[in-house]
DNA sequence: TGTACTACTTCATATTGCGAAGTAATGGAG
DNA sequence: CTCCATTACTTCGCAATATGAAGTAGTACA
């Protein structure tokens, strides 16, 4: 998988998967590398990137499997962002694919 | 357009072009930018990069508008690249539009 | 002469994904 | 009770790539 399509859009999964429900990392973790192969500190970093932009903020709830979890929670801003983000990913998408198509004729 | 996105995508744009026919880089420039708002100065630092990993090749232009043109032509690996970044890409596509498409129903 | 367009170069910067190493809490095997 | 697996999160420094800005040159045309 090259790391480098990554860039951006793992965002857009997560953003994605919080507009769903809360949840916490460990939890992304887990869900996303069954499809895309996300490395943890990806995912804890962008977590607390995202909420110190205020796109998401936090709370904790107490798990009986371990340590207490951090769940994580869109803010208005992250609601908005979610919708314009997934919006431009479907544009680009079709952009490319655009020009990558120009070849099977 | 998120920056971001275009990580290592626009890599699969250019070689795709040049799997249809050798071009040179402002060419490529004002075709892709139409499409994607790629700097210049990207292409242009990319193109030296794919060159120096053996990817394609170089060969001069006389032109009659203007400096000397840089022709740029896949290697064999390059030809190889070219499939196996398509391939990936679509792959990577797939897997990120089912994550999205989760939330759609 | 000078202006526009073609064509390419170089450089410093920002962003982001990642591996590695580490810290803790819980529960079950022995 | 001790050891270990699993859960859960943190911190760090590195690698890759896209970009804007500034610059160099060649050609053509008014």
């Amino acid at each position: 998988m090259d790391t480098q399509f990554k860039k951006g859009i793992i965002e857009v999964c997560v953003l994605s998967e919080l507009d769903k429900q809360d949840t916490y990392g460990y939890s992304l973790v887990k869900n996303l590398s069954e499809h895309l192969d996300i490395g943890e500190s990806t995912i804890y970093t962008m977590l607390r990137r995202l909420t110190n932009d205020k796109i998401l903020d936090q709370y904790e709830v107490q798990s009986s499997d371990g340590p207490t979890r951090k769940y994580y929670r869109l803010t208005g801003v992250g609601k908005e962002r979610v919708q314009q983000l997934k919006s431009d990913w479907l544009k680009f998408n079709q952009k490319v694919n655009a020009i990558l198509g120009e070849n099977h004729e």
